[in-house]
DNA sequence: AATGAATGAGTGTTCATTCAT
DNA sequence: CATGAATGAACACTCATTCAT
């Protein structure tokens, strides 16, 4: 019987993996097609070729096309608030010493977060701002929506503490974290644009660098005074 | 005779005004209806149905959807272009004495071009980032493209003098230029989200006005060593 | 008075010719575009453009699509019938004295027809053929099948008369009648087609003459002994 | 295990010919209602209420509606070439002692082929005829020039063999074959014509001997001197 | 008489989604 | 589980025809 169990055990570990496969395999599929297409554009007919699935199958594990995209964007949510985490916890226990690098180490997040899923990221940007967020099931929406609030209040949980720490000049926070996001997300958004007319990304890294350093010099209070001066050719 | 001149004449006068009106009247639509259901979801059925028109009467103005949607962003292209280039030219002849004077008319004429037309504004965004230019005529598209690069060209013109006059630091233009747009953009753009969401525009004005601030703080040179502390609560 | 009468008159008999004219300019762009496009997939717009005229200016002349159609057909169908009619009355008159100089006329009339107004010939026939005559009003339709059926009366009167007089043998005249339009319509046809294709009508004449030859050997009293050896090579 | 093999075989048999069915019955609605109203009248939606069946379903046998009409015209087509096949290989085997027997032939195949199936008969001519040719996919239409041309060449090979063995008296090949072919196809076409009008097709047989007829008595060597007089009645 | 503008009623075609097997 | 087949509901775009002027 053991030996039945072991045996029957493995089998639904097999199973259960094969499933997670084909699930991975759509998932890239919607995605792949998310950017040569667009989200209307593209069918679940073209997801099915491409994964050489029925249509049928695919809606075994995704109820709608809105749940489907909507599973595009977890990944990146969530690596989004887990570095962001990370920050504010380091950020409460007084790890940096300076705001530059405190202010480096929040553009490095966003940025590891974009190039970790650079897809998945710009999916959770096009859906927001496009307004298909509000083609999607109720749940689905407060989902996301849930998503972003709590990102948002851990960006302006870390801004407080480094204020009340001294590393960046005293603002008002809610419209300092708004703008901090908001450079980010535009910076890919144009790059991103360009990347399809032009075929090339090499212009997203200056941009950040460029992005980072603005905001650093903007804000932090080890940058002000001092450091300028070499950074003027 | 000069009656029957003037009669007729006022006659067709009367008729461009009310073609006029009517193609107001469908742009309008157009332009609400897309920031309900975005350009895909909304069809010329919901348009014409909104304009009290038939739908053939749609098709004597605009050729086709994409025209339509296309003349929608025309207003807010120009206006961009029209500012930034007045600026240039302000620029050009020494007009600014301060790096924060220039950078503070290029966020009013970027928000000014906004205010005129918001919906205008966030739809030119939402079609260059959303990869709907490419659903585009070839002839629509090319003019889109053409009118960003210009406007792009225009920002860095601006820049450079900046530069070349010491009313802003030295750095790379290229990407500073994409930084100040992608900056703007993203603003709005998550603004533009948040009201969706919450219903009201209060947050806009503040994250600009920041925007601005940190701009000119890590910019321009007239405020660099001087001007920090007051702001700093 | 009598001045104004003349005058009144000559501007009456200027317009009517106008009229006259605008008339057949709409007749001929619609024959043109019949053939580049077919009769459905012609519009109304299409000859109003055409023409330089505006569209209900065209509903002035002709009532519906089909009452234009139609029009189009007449001369080929009137020549017919008067070129047919004077055959008749020439064997009726005992003016022929061959079967093959009969036959040879009786060809050159249809063949007559065919060159003073190739499309419109055409247009008879794909109108028949094509099943389009159902879909023309009950009165366009009963005037055409009247005239077919008078063309037809006129062909069986004639080989009547013919056989009479030993023109040409005895046969069925039905049948026999029906055999030689199918194949002058046919020869038509056929090579209408491959001058759409290939482009040149080079085609017809031999084809037609083929088809005389043929009709004559078959038919004709005079023909049957004595000439045959020389057509063979 | 062989059961459920020969049951899942069974199953599939059955699928594959419900399949197989419900194309015939989309393309005998298809072919109905060509009749009824001509292929531009005819719509998507017409066929599939016919069939019962929803559009879409359609359209997953056929890609457009220009595939389902020449889908139509296939079987005909095929049919053309096969009996005339079959009389070129008889030919070029002196299997033929007489010219008569031949055109016989000749005019029974191609009878036997229009009895087959007349309405994809008249299809394939409307479609060549009316110029829809040209409203076809360049591969459909490309397909359907070359079966053509394919039957026209069989025709002139058959002609040249007869020549070569005397059967038939020399004649330019061509025309005569053009002839030939025009002489059935406009018999048929006359006879369509006089069956919508008058509901029966009992001219259509006479019609087609008496072209037999003729043809023999005007080519056929064998014929000519001897046996007109018995047909003279 | 002539026309600019308007429209009702289609067209072919697509797609997310659901059954029966 | 997987799938072939089916479909309701749209959608962009067209066209013959009619008014108001």
């Amino acid at each position: 019987m053991g030996k039945t169990t072991n045996h029957s055990k493995a089998i639904q570990e097999r199973k259960r993996q094969e499933r997670e496969k084909r699930i991975q395999d759509i998932l890239n599929a919607a995605k792949r097609l998310f950017f040569c297409k667009g989200y209307l554009k593209m069918t679940m007919d073209d997801i099915a070729l491409e994964v050489r699935v029925s249509k049928p199958t695919i809606y075994q594990f995704f109820k709608t096309k809105d749940e489907l995209f909507f599973s595009l964007m977890i990944p990146a949510s969530e690596k989004t608030e887990k570095e962001l985490g990370e920050i504010e916890r380091n950020v409460l226990d007084r790890r940096y010493t300076s705001g530059s690098a405190l202010l480096h180490e929040i553009f490095q997040a966003l940025y590891s977060v974009y190039q970790a899923d650079p897809e998945a990221f710009r999916i959770l940007q096009l859906f927001q701002q496009s307004g298909m967020v509000w083609a999607l099931n109720e749940e689905v929406r407060r989902n996301l929506v849930a998503k972003a609030r709590s990102t948002f209040s851990l960006g302006r949980s870390i801004l407080q503490a480094a204020m009340e720490q001294g590393l960046v000049h005293r603002r008002d926070i809610y419209p300092l974290n708004d703008v901090i996001w908001a450079l980010f997300v535009g910076i890919v958004q144009l790059e991103d644009t360009k990347k399809k007319e032009k075929g090339d990304d090499r212009f997203l890294k200056p941009a950040m660098e460029m992005a980072e350093h603005l905001l650093i010099e903007a804000m932090a209070t080890d940058w002000s005074r001092t450091a300028r001066l070499p950074l003027e050719k």
